[in-house]
DNA sequence: GCCATTATACCGACCGGTTGGTATGTATCA
DNA sequence: TGATACATACCAACCGGTCGGTATAATGGC
């Protein structure tokens, strides 16, 4: 038979989110059409404009969804490094590594990060759906230098170096590296930028000779 | 009087893509119409269209002139540093620094990357303006491999790193960091971005004691 | 030097198609 | 039976692009 044509609202706005994330990172967000976003998802105008008072207003919920799962992701990552390590040092090359074996996953190309996708189009959104990128920003600011800091107290960085700065290097070398997959469609870009990232760290903290990652002792 | 009308095409073609590269920036390529470019370039639709075929040729021809000058300044780079320093890694690291002087010495907020612009509404496109983001990408990759490896000759590195994605750091970085500087509106964050880079070369490459340039085994 | 001819550079009204958004109708649920 | 969740027809505004026209510069014959 037929779908039975059950009714889901939630589904049916998520589909709608999942048909525009698919088409704005590709085209950008005012090249995607709210008929090419139905069209994708399966739905009509009027579903559309049900569930969103505008396509403004899809624009500020769907970076919201993206920074609420971006952030969790984190957290999620952080959590599961301080279960792995008590070292604050090795819970961050644990978390980046975590990072490495998701891209190195990957089935399809990285289709690129809507923060990215947003600011490069900034003009177009008012401040309220800006400040989510800001915020999303500043949350990977403040959470990596908490930790660095910390790493930084149990093994004294070899060089000075300003750890705001330091912490940023994990978004700007993220957004960076997809920016560069993007352009050149190699899934393993990714992850071996993250290698870097660990070096460096690694290099910074680790003990003098410079040797491979040890345990704590 | 007033200005006597003079004829200057080039000029006017200049003024036109100056006009579109600043509009593009803000508001991504396919929320800059026609109309906003001339109005702001001072011209008019036929002055655009007898310049440019379509829009779709001038995205080409702008995205060619951006690719032209930022690999200008590359080479310009790399010979200034080529002057003042006949160390492969010296020359790496004054290039980085020339970088971060110009970040600093800039007034007005960083624009962002026009490559990084259209990958993010790459499937506006053609092949042939995507091939000049691709040739530009792997230009970067493959004389800062160059000089890596020669790097890498003198002064052999404390960890056995991949030398074509460390090349690719340079790039990745400055495109993550431009992400961020628009994100943030933060015109110190570029120079201290860069600043780590330098950091990591220097720690990957420098002696492992940090006092005296290990001579090559 | 001078004028006729031609090519270049530019102007701006106009066109068909697409856009975000609306109005109205209908089916499904509580 | 009222509210929710759609579906469809439609609209005004805007889009890239065209086209007839004009003004200026370059060219060539004399």
């Amino acid at each position: 038979m037929e779908s039975p044509r059950v009714r889901d609202p939630e589904r049916t706005r998520e589909r709608i989110l999942d048909a525009a994330q698919a088409l704005i990172l590709d085209h950008g967000f005012s090249a995607t059409s709210v008929d090419a976003i139905v069209g994708r998802a399966g739905a009509t105008k009027g579903a559309f404009f049900h569930h969103f008072g505008s396509k403004a207003d899809l624009a500020k919920a769907l970076v919201e969804r993206y920074a609420a799962l971006d952030r969790a992701h984190l957290e999620q990552g952080l959590a599961r490094a301080g279960k792995l390590s008590s070292d604050p040092l090795q819970q961050l090359l644990l978390l980046i590594a975590f990072y490495e074996e998701e891209f190195e996953a990957m089935q399809e190309p990285f289709p690129g990060c809507l923060f990215a996708s947003y600011i490069y189009e900034a003009k177009l959104f008012d401040d309220a759906t800006l400040a989510v990128l800001r915020e999303s920003t500043l949350l990977w600011r403040r959470v990596l230098r908490a930790k660095l800091e910390e790493a930084a107290a149990v093994h004294p960085p070899r060089r000075e170096v300003d750890m705001e700065s330091l912490a940023d290097l994990f978004y700007s070398l993220s957004e960076g590296a997809f920016v560069m997959t993007k352009t050149l469609g190699d899934k393993t870009l990714l992850a071996r930028q993250a290698r870097h990232l660990r070096n460096y760290l690694e290099l910074l903290f680790g003990p003098a000779d410079g040797a491979a990652t040890r345990p704590p002792s």
